[in-house]
DNA sequence: CCGATTCTGTTTGGTAGCAAACAAAGCTGG
DNA sequence: CCAGCTTTGTTTGCTACCAAACAGAATCGG
């Protein structure tokens, strides 16, 4: 079945294992670990030319974008922490939508360490009309998979993140 | 169990569900897809931190070692497909391999438009040494995972990287 | 042969990403 | 008060990543 789906990707994976031969390596870690990468990359590729572009975002400007549309204004720190990016490149991608003028910063008159970042009417109007276009992307991305199969996919990988994140 | 295993994702993901209220949309491929992507910089990150940092190379400059291993001397067009990258980029990646002294660049004599990529002695020792270690690091961030559970998850993701890189 | 085209890897110019160092603001104990 | 400690976001210095432009080498049609 998955033979069918993807005989390219299993060919390169069975290649491997014969030049590796019998070394003694855990080959399941491997192929799930480098899949889940791999996955990661296409996705990532994918959306940012066929949706992204035309915007002019990228995946983090769009990641940035849409959480600050979910959660409304924010500090950067918890900001940082939402869109999983450190504060040094959040830095970054804020400046970048500002230039773009999609976000504001603005500082906070109790603690003037602290600074919020906020959608503009620009930024609300674009994240308005490229919500759906994306969902509806990442849609055909994982169209190959069943309701069931798309939970199931998301749940082991829940079970990765939380894994990773403690090592 | 997925419950018990990820409290706190979960928790984050209804919370936004419920933000989005009944607006139409895709929660399935979303969840499927932000979960690829957070699980793919959850284990780059561990494993940079983990294993790689020691030896002084990232996940690309691990990849494209890897690969040298495997396949031997190659081309840089196909160095850069079997990686994943672009050939700029490759070209970057490779020149800071060479700068550590892991790989060298060689002219091709019948076609000196091309160049091939080798290990050095020093970087053959090097994934020699590295490569055992970062695989089981790699079954540490999947060990909750069984193995058929590895090996469905690799599957699901195949599937998913095969019809992305189509769009 | 040789001009036009194609192929190959690099360069350019831009964003993204991190850790570590940093400056400025707030806080705390005396 | 205020000297030191902590917290917050930015800067610095580096690598990685891509698309598009590029230069040099090979090839093809006539």
């Amino acid at each position: 079945m998955e033979d069918r789906a993807s005989p390219r990707l299993l060919d390169a994976e069975r290649l491997i294992q014969a030049r590796l031969g019998d070394r003694q390596l855990d080959f399941d870690s491997m192929l799930a670990v480098s899949n889940i990468y791999r996955a990661a990359t296409a996705v990532r590729r994918s959306a940012e030319r066929g949706v992204l572009a035309q915007f002019g975002l990228s995946w983090g400007g769009f990641t940035t974008l849409w959480v600050l549309w979910v959660w409304g204004e924010m500090r950067t720190a918890d900001l940082a922490e939402e869109c999983d990016l450190s504060k040094a490149t959040l830095t970054g991608v804020v400046k970048t939508l500002e230039k773009r003028g999609f976000v504001e910063r603005r500082q906070v008159e109790s603690d003037r360490r602290r600074v919020t970042v906020t959608l503009t009417d620009a930024g609300l109007d674009t994240i308005e009309r490229l919500f759906p276009r994306f969902n509806h992307y990442e849609g055909e991305m994982v169209r190959e998979l069943s309701t069931d199969e798309k939970q199931a996919l998301a749940g082991l990988l829940r079970r990765v993140i939380v894994e990773a994140s403690r090592q």
